[in-house]
DNA sequence: GATGCGCTTTAAATGC
DNA sequence: GCATTTAAAGCGCATC
């Protein structure tokens, strides 16, 4: 079970398992944050609220906050070029 | 613009205001978690593990969980059987 | 090799099979077109493009479409809250 | 509103244009090809065949023939190799 | 119980 | 070649 070289054999299963031990922790926080989620839209509903529209609005909201840094890349983007042609005419 | 019956018109408007921004507040945790265990993987991929393999350490372990979890609620359901049938004797 | 009820035994893997091909035949037209989509990148970047501002703007527009149509979902089905109102009412 | 240079300013515009609109074509035709693909799957699983099943086979095929073209291409850099050697030994 | 929809996760492409 | 970003596949849930 244990002799010259275990340790150090094992050292990168160590480190493994460590790795995976954190994941599982993060994971197991995610999928209570998803229950939380699930159990705010089922208060709602209780309450006589439609889950659809409210599901609607969070992700009508999450694609216009997108949509806003996408826009603010775009222009980023631009700008770099316009940059890059004022480098070359100088 | 406002009146009798503006404030209980809005109650309605508020509460949904009120279960989307909450929604809003856990989904921006939920992403924060998904953000850290990809930051574990980085680190792992940094020391020379493989992304890959971890990954299917993890799922592994997962499905090992689930799987014996099964067993208990089968075994469970056997137990349930029995006590009914010892019931029926008495 | 062959004998009786060979052919009736087979009918279900002869239609799994047309099924199969009939499914990579379009993956491939898929892939096909997906090899086009490139070369019309590559192409722009020929003549001075920058491929990724095209990406910006091709996603863009996909966006506003499909911002626009999730518009009209959430008011078909504001509609249809209200139409369920009246019915109460009524 | 027009003016000298006005329609060369608007060149590369145009040409930007005439690629997104390109890609949107092309992106459209997948997207089309990509609905084939998935009342494919609809009609088999109207007979009684497990969506998943004929996922795997697919999948499974798509292996098979990428581990050949992989095979095809070590026996031809073999093949390469012989040749040098054939030549070096002239 | 079947069907569609949304989300998650995985695979791939691109640029640095 | 690696790391980011983007597309696709697969899965699970909620609905009808």
């Amino acid at each position: 079970m244990s002799g010259i070289g275990h340790n150090s054999e094992n050292i990168a299963g160590d480190r493994l398992k460590s790795f995976v031990e954190r994941i599982e922790r993060l994971e197991e926080e995610k999928s209570h944050i998803a229950e939380d989620i699930k159990e705010v839209y089922s208060e709602a509903k209780g309450i006589g609220f439609d889950a659809k529209i409210i599901r609607k609005v969070v992700s009508r909201r999450k694609m216009e906050a997108e949509k806003r840094r996408e826009e603010d890349e775009l222009l980023e983007l631009y700008e770099t070029k316009v940059n890059s042609l004022q480098d070359m005419m100088e």
